[in-house]
DNA sequence: GTGAAAGCGCTAACAC
DNA sequence: GTGTTAGCGCTTTCAC
């Protein structure tokens, strides 16, 4: 019946015997059309196996009910709970979400260029990857609504934890238990061109370990700071140095879970019982986390990316969505990689220490 | 400059003093336009800062040049692996995606009807998620381009392994180490309605584990059989009962390398050494079993979401896919989390289930 | 080389 | 209630 390829609303109309428009209404359930009309109608499109092009539909309507997230390194545990958090709610919003994985310097320009150059979608969400000035600006010109998660972007709405707070946390947890020799591994921040997405986490919780030390009187040690690219496998290879230098740190701060199990296989390796002769600290508290019994700083992840998808869809309702700046808590979870040093007892200072650890808990809490 | 709201190829064309043919031309490097205008134009564009609407070429053009992608549980890295293997395809042609999470049917059945109602996307992946007689039909009628990956579906391309051939890959290889007692911890294949999402992986898997058993003239026990919903956490529950029935087995195969994880929690907690007193083996090879020195079988993950990336782009090019089943091969990977039964001694029975099993990884490859 | 105009498929404002 | 029509912003003949 359909004079050409695909099947129109003006084909179904002409079927039914009416015009467009009450078709539409149909379509759209509007209250305006009597009944026998619509049933009439509704009975035409399922025949002629009618479906309305959304191209069409929000080109009229003005709106693609459309929006991106934009996220390096997806397969990683983190970013994949961020980005589940955000789906869950822009479904719920009733928007379609494209995702654009991002492992390289190329791959991010390309998304970002097509994010900018064209009238693609309502709004992008932005996870754990620092924007230079340039695509700040691209964006801010573009005026393609923004919001940033996991990584702080001067002038856009953006849900963060204080790393540098949690850095701290971790360490003086470890340092509560007596430990003074405390290694740290984590990514490095590479300032080249060469792959860098930029993300400064790590950076930050070695800013919060190296505070804590200080604060604890601890001369800090740069052989027991160990830091590569990301990756358990890289993080396994940075520790197995660390464990084989003279004298040996006790305990160890891995700046992700992620790295933290590439740290429990080096100890593992090395036959450095956990947490008996080694105590291992992770940061994030992932699935694997829990089972591993790892000792971690718990940030909320799926939660961040609920909050940006929520401030992005407020954004765009012309909501107020509150400070810039968002940020979630953090939380200390002690579970069995991490043990009291042998041979040191629970000190004053422990005590101390342990407590301003729970105190940060409130003072990184959320704002 | 433009008179209203955003700004249109018509407002570039006035401004530049030429009709619109002649914008559009530029934009999209058409070769017949004098230089000098070329660079007017260009200017133009950048200093009222235009952007192409994509909704308005893309109903201009016909196609959206975008992909659905429909996964379960988002969150689990096997489909993780799946869905980034398909993205970068996609993204290498040119592709958008939108990425369609399923936790439940409800959300499966509202992914799955905004698909088949209305003409949003080029085609569709459907990623371990067992399609309905009827929604298969919505599809047929609808003339969305499907294909299947990790999933059979009848009359569509799928991309799957052989599930029964690993799970008697996985079983035979504990055989050959002298194992008579093999436990086994999988998902659920819940036939009610309630969180049903399908997949019989597991399943299948279970089939193969029966008939390796079978084949070395095992009685099949059920008791050695544990069941439940997917995830580490319950598998760690489901293995702790199991591991301590009266005679309990010394060596456990899980259907996921993530249940595998639940199984190795487990055996910690009843102290039973891995693989001293009892040996895990697990399916998929995620990046933790490597961290964690899974034996398991491994499946090309990465690859599956390519491959149906890969053929859906042909079968929208009108180019021919192969085969409708296609099937990726098996491979047995011995880790440290499997070891020789203790007292028993390498039987030439052992050598032989070893080779067919290396026979299998060639039996089951690709097609 | 370039302008004018006819679609692409739908919504919404306006008549009747 | 329902038909008609003018956009929505772009691509693409078809003349000039």
């Amino acid at each position: 019946m359909p004079p050409k390829g695909r099947v129109t609303i003006a084909d179904v109309a002409a079927a039914s015997g009416v015009g467009v428009g009450t078709v539409s209404r149909v379509i759209n359930g509007a209250a305006n059309v009597r009944e026998s009309t619509r049933r009439t109608v509704l009975a035409v499109i399922k025949q002629l196996g009618y479906r309305p092009s959304y191209l069409a539909v929000s080109l009229s309507r003005g709106t693609p009910r459309t929006i991106a997230i934009v996220v390096p390194h997806l397969t990683t545990p983190s970013a994949v709970m961020r980005l589940a958090g955000a789906l869950a709610v822009l479904d719920a919003q009733g928007y379609d979400t494209v995702v654009c994985n991002v492992d390289t310097q190329g791959q991010r320009d390309d998304h970002l260029t097509a994010l900018t150059s064209r009238y693609r979608v309502d709004g992008v969400i932005i996870i754990s990857l620092r924007l230079s000035r340039q695509w700040l600006a691209s964006f801010r010109r573009a005026m393609v609504p923004l919001v940033a998660v996991d990584v702080a972007v001067a002038g856009v709405p953006h849900t963060v934890i204080d790393n540098i707070a949690g850095g701290r946390m971790a360490t003086e947890h470890l340092l509560a238990l007596g430990h003074r020799r405390i290694g740290f591994v984590g990514d490095t921040r590479s300032r080249g061109k060469g792959g860098d997405l930029g993300s400064t986490s790590s950076q930050e919780r070695l800013h919060g370990y190296r505070g804590a030390l200080q604060q604890a009187g601890i001369r800090y040690d740069a052989s027991l700071v160990r830091r590569g690219p990301h990756g358990a496998a890289n993080a396994e290879a940075l520790a197995t140095k660390l464990l084989s230098v003279p004298d040996p740190p006790s305990a160890v701060f891995a700046a992700s879970d992620t790295q933290a199990m590439g740290v429990l296989a080096a100890a593992d390796r090395a036959a450095r019982p956990v947490p008996g002769e080694l105590s291992v600290m992770g940061f994030d508290d992932i699935e694997s986390a829990k089972l591993l019994g790892l000792s971690t700083v718990r940030q909320p992840l799926e939660d961040s990316g609920i909050e940006g998808a929520r401030r992005l869809c407020a954004l765009l309702r012309g909501e107020p969505i509150g400070p810039l700046r968002q940020q979630l808590p953090l939380e200390v979870v002690h579970r069995s990689t991490t043990a009291r040093l042998r041979g040191s007892r629970p000190s004053s200072a422990g005590t101390h220490v342990r407590n301003a650890a729970r105190i940060e808990v409130s003072a990184a809490g959320r704002s």
